[in-house]
DNA sequence: AGCCAGGACAAGT
DNA sequence: ACTTGTCATGGC
């Protein structure tokens, strides 16, 4: 399956820190699952090519942000040297639309860890809890199955203080306390202050969980990578100034400012 | 050995 | 509304 979406980069997509499931082969295509959908997935000539079942295409159509078009938002945003230097370095990258709960848990885990941890973490996360999908592919665990656990049970994943968290949210979704699907029918900052009343959901956490698994483009997540780069904006780094697509601009300059501001 | 990694939280000003 | 210590783990 092949579509053309302008300018998709299989790379810089998967590997922007957005997601931490999405494992690059040898030939350079990434394998992973999403939505308990299995796909590889690669760019030939900038396009991208969906390796799937044909009933999930339009997913993944969806998945990848493949209708949008990030060359004009990229032009619509403010020209300073380093923004124009993080777009470059990250061109072809689309903000995914991740399940929200695999996105909630996911940034959960990532607060205060680096992203091979946080992979490692997931990783152990799915094979342990996750349906069985193909071989080395598992589904991400459903909150039901994770609200059964006791944080014994998570003692392999080695996440630390944060296994706490996974099943105080994993309770939550399961009980029906916190719906994770009312979190769309609400503007950005309303969102943000109900994912932010679950138990190891701050500010930070939150906006990711908006940004990657709600495709709410105007949350701007600021990490200790956008702080660093924040010096290179003297008039300050202002989301507003990005207008209602700031989140695809935090992306661009995280990924380069994590990158070490190379190429 | 100490510092850092896509922070959150509670307790103290 | 801001600052500080603590939380668990692993790489450098």
């Amino acid at each position: 399956m092949i579509l053309d979406p302008k300018r998709f980069s299989a790379a810089h997509t998967f590997d922007c820190g957005q997601c931490f499931r999405w494992m690059r082969q040898p030939d350079g295509s990434y394998k992973g699952v999403a939505g308990g959908r299995p796909a590889t997935i690669y760019d030939k000539d900038g396009r991208a090519v969906i390796e799937c079942d044909p009933g999930d295409l339009d997913y993944f159509n969806n998945y990848l942000d493949l209708d949008r078009d990030y060359a004009s938002i990229a032009l619509s945003f403010p020209r300073d040297d380093f923004t124009s230097a993080a777009i470059e370095h990250g061109y072809g990258l689309r903000i995914l639309r991740q399940e929200p709960w695999e996105a909630l848990i996911s940034f959960i885990i990532s607060q205060c860890n680096n992203i091979q941890r946080i992979q490692g973490i997931i990783s152990r996360l799915c094979s342990l809890f996750g349906d069985k999908i193909a071989d080395d592919l598992y589904a991400f665990p459903t909150a039901e199955r994770l609200a059964q656990l006791c944080e014994e049970d998570l003692a392999p994943l080695r996440a630390g203080y944060r296994a706490a968290y996974i099943l105080s949210a994993a309770k939550s979704v399961a009980s029906g306390s916190f719906v994770p699907d009312d979190i769309y029918s609400m503007d950005t900052p309303e969102a943000r202050k109900a994912l932010m009343s679950l138990n190891g959901v701050g500010g930070k956490v939150a906006d990711c969980v908006l940004l990657f698994g709600y495709g709410k483009l105007d949350a701007f997540p600021v990490d200790t990578w956008m702080k660093k780069a924040r010096a290179y904006y003297p008039g300050g780094m202002d989301p507003t100034s990005f207008g209602s697509y700031a989140g695809i601009a935090q992306q661009y300059i995280f990924y380069y400012a994590r990158s070490g501001m190379k190429k």
